[in-house]
DNA sequence: AACAATACATACTTTTTAGTATGTAGCATA
DNA sequence: TATGCTACATACTAAAAAGTATGTATTGTT
């Protein structure tokens, strides 16, 4: 007899599990990063400087760390309207994780260069 | 006129973007903690650690791991088959990362449970 | 000959996430 | 009256990720 396939609702399985959810997606790593950059942001700045997301992605996104409570966001009762985004305090806590990611990121892509250096320059001696 | 919106090939846009694409996805972050807690995990063990992944997505997301050096796997030859798998040294670098994240994961679901509890059993002087 | 053990592979379907295109509000200025 | 500015909304489509079900290989044991 063949064991059946796990099928499984909507439990936050742990809170590696929990964690992912709220700052995983295409581009909510970046945002947060950049909040915590420049501070505060509107809506065209954050668009112009992730230059790859779509107004309907930057919308649902910054959406979705507001409910998650990880940005603050302010409008401003004017027109043109102005919305400034900036980083919660809960936000700011883990923006030491990011860094580190980010840190590591970086050492990959360099050492991942330099191994395809070394491939197509090896005896150069 | 209006702008047309973004569409862009696969280009790593920066070091947030490539570690998040490593470590993204469904199972990615557990599998690398509980490799971290337990050492040297069989694929069948793996398989139960994690109770909700199917055979299908372990074996998938094993060899995305695998392919980005983030663990290491090791065949024996013999039957019925043995594999194992552990943290590559490069997927230990990511462990004080995923430790600080599962932190505060725990403290924001403490939080929140906290706070519903307040909710439904305030003035209770 | 049938079955158990283990670590998968694979075809197919469903769900989730992201992308495309276009529209809206409200006031200011040409 | 038309256009611009800004921050979206929304309907629809496409692509990516995940889930379901079932099959395979090898060898020892019953």
């Amino acid at each position: 007899m063949i064991k059946k396939q796990k099928y499984c609702p909507d439990i936050p399985t742990c809170s590696v599990d929990y964690a992912f959810r709220r700052i995983g997606g295409k581009y909510k790593g970046r945002i947060l990063w950049y909040l915590h950059e420049f501070t505060v942001l509107r809506y065209g700045e954050l668009s112009r400087t992730i230059p790859d997301i779509t107004t309907k992605m930057l919308t649902q996104t910054l959406r979705e760390l507001e409910s998650d409570n990880l940005i603050n966001r302010k409008v401003y009762k004017q027109v043109p309207p102005k919305v400034e985004y900036s980083l919660s305090e809960i936000g700011k806590e883990l923006i030491p994780f990011i860094r580190y990611l980010k840190e590591w990121g970086d050492s990959r892509i360099k050492n991942e260069t330099n191994k395809n250096t070394k491939n197509t320059s090896h005896n150069n001696l």
